[in-house]
DNA sequence: AGAAATAATTTACGCGCGTAAATTTTCTAT
DNA sequence: ATAGAAAATTTACGCGCGTAAATTATTTCT
């Protein structure tokens, strides 16, 4: 290993005893050249350590394989481990993911895709804030970078999304709620940053009426990403204050039940799916948190790998045909329903 | 705003009326300009907006401005809010950080410093897996790039190292639980991934030695990053063979305690700092949801803030003078200690 | 073995910008 | 007003690689 120090491709041409331009061809596809001289490349690889320079590169090929990935908030583990999904899949795939995390705010995302407009990625994989979200700024960057959105959906924008089914998440939820026990009412928060909040209420409601029952919803105070905080604090008062219409909880996601069961906890309330607790809890997303909640959660988990698959596919197609895919399609993946003790 | 699409620096200087090399010099830093033609300058990228290639900048320039980070495990949010904080200093300071993790696993952690290798960053601020560590592939990487450790140690490598003083966590909470109760014993992994858990271990056996105490350390079984599951499995075994020395308990990381409480509460064991219940339990490193376990946890907190200032501080250093920056220090923070419900 | 197909080489240009040197313009201070 | 300093301009080269065209070498097939 490691001879000479080698500059440049030049140099690693004349080590290695083949044309660059014959190199070049190789580094952007060692298929594309002969076996035997892919053997010798490798060979002189091996001995001489040599990469590309990655600037020179980007700034004299068409494409980049970089693909930027965009979550709403990393400290949320949801999104830490789509995220981690996502990179493995682009890393798979032969692509550069760069991730980023808009941290909850707008100002955030907007400069997470200002960067990223720098690096002139292939595509782009992005899951807005939502309601926080600049729309027009989100729109002018899918104008000129490939966009995938996906997770929380912008009507019209991007060239495609691919989310999650909520009205599967809550329907499964409710009737299991509703077969098992008291009739369950849906506590959220009033002004949910995300847009599958409301995707969830109206679930909820259209599924109530379905089963011809009476919904209940509680709207809860709080703004930004502290939804355990949130969710532990509207739970205490409506705790409290004795305003829970039934003692079946759906909560609109497990970020909040972390909150609310908290909150139960402290107030000395039993939840559980068996008939000496007070009340019971359910919620969506099979946060991973959810298995180790007091009780552990009953929810509705996400398909993560089928999710990331289908997202990533069809981000690989907008960029194979060049940013032209036809009709903005929107892909929704089902929920299953776990079964734990708060239900 | 954008008569035309600018190409390049070049376009730029003509419809701007300024000389593309003070351009040049412009984004360099703003500062180095005139007041007057700075003002021409920005009149015109209100007009054009364009901005400059940064591949074309990055291959020319001798160094680039951006910045490596790398945890080994971002679904973790304690390396989620570290990650975030980190960022955040980054862009104010004027660099860009590209942010990675290893995911737990060793694979890519080097993956991850390959990919950083040829992004040729300013400096890198690392967060070693630990034990999985490549300790050789880490050491060539610091030799070649300006690199700071954090959060866990390995002796030699890196030109510093930024990270918590485990002694003031174990010391902390040791000497709490000692005076509100029964004597603590030790809960944490066999075969822990991060160096700081021997760290701790290592506290508490000397914290007890001091207090002329009788040292008990319970050590469970499992690998990986799921630290909640193991915790979980580990306590149940313990709790279900009556293993426990005494009914006091200070896990290792919050995060193993998040599976104790967990089982806890699946056996029926009252977990608190009052005299009904029948255990207490306190940890390190007060995890985001520490405050939401049930009961709440008692336990350590990192000085996030003052870990990220001098690690980015030390970096900038180490940049700014080359690479040269004299002895490898090791700064260590003190924790604060959270009192809560669960001791 | 020879023709056709495939692959590698040679040569050359361009990408967009950093940067250096020499020169000219503009500003600052007396 | 004028000298000296500071800033901007002109000119020119280089960074490391992609890529195209023409040519030469190698492989594959009948």
């Amino acid at each position: 290993m490691s001879h000479q120090k080698i500059k440049n491709m030049e140099e690693f041409a004349a080590v290695s005893g083949i044309s660059r331009p014959t190199i070049s061809k190789y580094f952007n596809n060692p298929d594309s050249v002969r076996a035997s001289t892919r053997g010798r490349i490798e060979a002189a690889l091996k001995e001489f350590n040599y990469r590309p320079n990655i600037y020179a590169i980007n700034q004299n090929r068409r494409q980049t394989k970089n693909i930027g990935i965009v979550v709403p908030y990393l400290a949320d583990p949801f999104f830490a481990e789509i995220a981690r999904v996502l990179e493995r899949c682009c890393i798979d795939a032969g692509f550069t993911p760069s991730l980023f995390s808009s941290h909850g705010e707008r100002a955030l995302e907007m400069a997470a895709l200002d960067i990223l407009r720098s690096i002139k990625p292939a595509g782009v994989l992005l899951a807005p804030l939502g309601r926080l979200s600049d729309k027009k700024h989100i729109e002018q960057f899918c104008n000129d970078i490939p966009t995938i959105l996906f997770d929380s959906n912008i009507e019209g924008i991007g060239a495609a999304f691919v989310g999650s089914d909520n009205f599967s998440f809550v329907s499964q939820t409710v009737e299991y709620l509703n077969r098992n026990g008291d009739v369950p009412c849906f506590f959220e928060m009033k002004n949910p940053a995300n847009p599958n909040a409301n995707k969830r209420r109206y679930a909820y409601l259209e599924m109530m009426k379905r089963l011809n029952l009476e919904p209940h919803v509680i709207q809860i105070e709080g703004n930004g990403w502290q939804f355990e905080e949130i969710g532990f604090q509207g739970a205490l008062k409506v705790l409290r204050n004795d305003l829970l219409p039934t003692n079946a909880v759906l909560c609109s996601n497990d970020r909040l039940a972390i909150g609310f069961l908290s909150a139960c906890y402290e107030l000395g309330i039993s939840v559980g799916g068996d008939k000496a607790s007070d009340i019971r809890v359910a919620s969506h997303d099979d946060h991973p948190y959810s298995r180790f909640t007091c009780p552990s959660l009953t929810t509705a988990a996400h398909d993560y790998a089928a999710l990331a698959d289908h997202a990533l596919g069809t981000l690989f197609e907008l960029i194979e045909s060049g940013g032209e895919i036809g009709k903005r399609q929107e892909t929704l993946f089902a929920a299953r329903l776990i079964m734990r003790d708060s239900a």
